[in-house]
DNA sequence: CGCACGCTTGAAGCGCGTCAAAAAAGGTGG
DNA sequence: CCACCTTTTTTGACGCGCTTCAAGCGTGCG
């Protein structure tokens, strides 16, 4: 098992990935006031109108797309200081919604799409990341996705002593392609082997996070 | 279940997704001779510096990452007409390789991104492919993963009546998530259920198109 | 308080993975 | 063209990890 580094060598067969991509510093020019949304509330909608999009002031926003049958996929969870809503499509495909009470701010996506290298920072930085998850969810195991989840959502909060998961047990099971019962006792297991301490329901500390870096595949 | 058609309202639940993305019909100016791979060979690896990009001129690449023991995720195929190796950083964190013989074009990025609406496209394609990826592997059985591939595939092909499978039972398992042995088997029922038919071991054709586009979540 | 909601825990089942071996396909040299 | 070898694919038997189904538990709020 290898430390989480970035690829030395090109000849590094296996390494671990680097999950944690940089939240962007990006300023952009057509900005509007921030509109707050209330826990569940909807930003968009498959089939809206696409063409602003939105960075996080605070809170956390989930996208996500139904199956027939009531299945949920959960795509990306975007936390404060992300940016998301940008589309191929004239129309958004997923839905977003606020995961919490969730303050953002619109912008609006240049008329011509000319001289945008932010957007298209953020474009390819949203591409990776959704290459990170299938990574996550194609080939490895339930503790090894959860234990993922955990650094990233720790990484991508500043690296704390301790972290709060702004969502619930059921969203990190649609994120991740598990049941809700299957995260709880992953949760339960590591909390029992001593490798995190859950302050709350949802405040998660790492004890030991060597090991649980050891764990990601 | 309802037919593979786009979002009509915003507050249709369970659409069917529309897997098929459209390929691009994008022209570049610093353009590149082609250069021929053989099947197998390597095209970039991890670590290896990023910038230029790659249009396929005739056969299809992979790209994959392997995790620590050996697992491989399979992250996209590329087939003839379409573009890959844009990277969010300067480096390359994927393996890409030719699945068969394969031409490329190689394409420098313009060297200080801006004014590139053509390349902000393909990330933005690239990304939906990405997230369209994820829906398939996240919460499908081994039967419906397969059944939206193999309609992938066709349609990416251009909607002939049959079509070559440019890649292997183990690539396909790789993308899928999926074991060779599961793939071979859900093929062998597709088969003898008379969805479809196997020209030969790499070549399709569609018995009856409505039926596989029915097993699709 | 008592209901509602989110989370946890237990028991049983099943879909897919694993292991093993045979069959088919492809390539090479005579 | 055939004999021979290698690689890929198929098929079978069995086991395991996760899902499913079903209670229990905790916490917050009317």
């Amino acid at each position: 098992m290898q430390t989480a580094t970035a690829y030395a060598t090109r000849r590094d067969l296996a390494p671990n990935r680097p999950m944690t991509i940089a939240s962007p510093a990006v300023t952009f020019p057509r900005t509007y006031p921030t509109v707050t949304f209330n826990t569940g509330a909807e930003i968009y909608a498959p089939g809206d109108k696409a063409g602003t999009f939105y960075q996080v002031e605070f809170g956390a926003v989930r996208v996500h797309r139904l199956l027939s049958d009531g299945r949920r996929q959960v795509i990306a969870f975007h936390l404060a200081g992300e940016t998301f809503g940008f589309e191929a499509d004239r129309t958004h495909s997923f839905f977003a919604e606020a995961v919490s009470q969730t303050g953002l701010r619109a912008i609006s996506r240049p008329a011509n799409d000319e001289a945008s290298p932010e957007l298209l920072t953020l474009a390819l930085r949203g591409m990776l990341r959704a290459q990170e998850h299938i990574m996550m969810i194609g080939r490895q195991t339930a503790v090894e996705r959860i234990a993922g989840f955990l650094i990233d959502m720790a990484d991508r909060q500043g690296g704390l002593e301790y972290f709060d998961l702004p969502m619930s047990r059921l969203d990190i099971a649609d994120y991740l392609g598990l049941t809700i019962e299957t995260v709880s006792r992953v949760f339960a297991k590591l909390r029992s082997s001593g490798l995190i301490k859950l302050r709350s329901i949802r405040c998660v500390e790492f004890k030991k996070p060597e090991a649980l870096r050891s764990l990601c595949a």
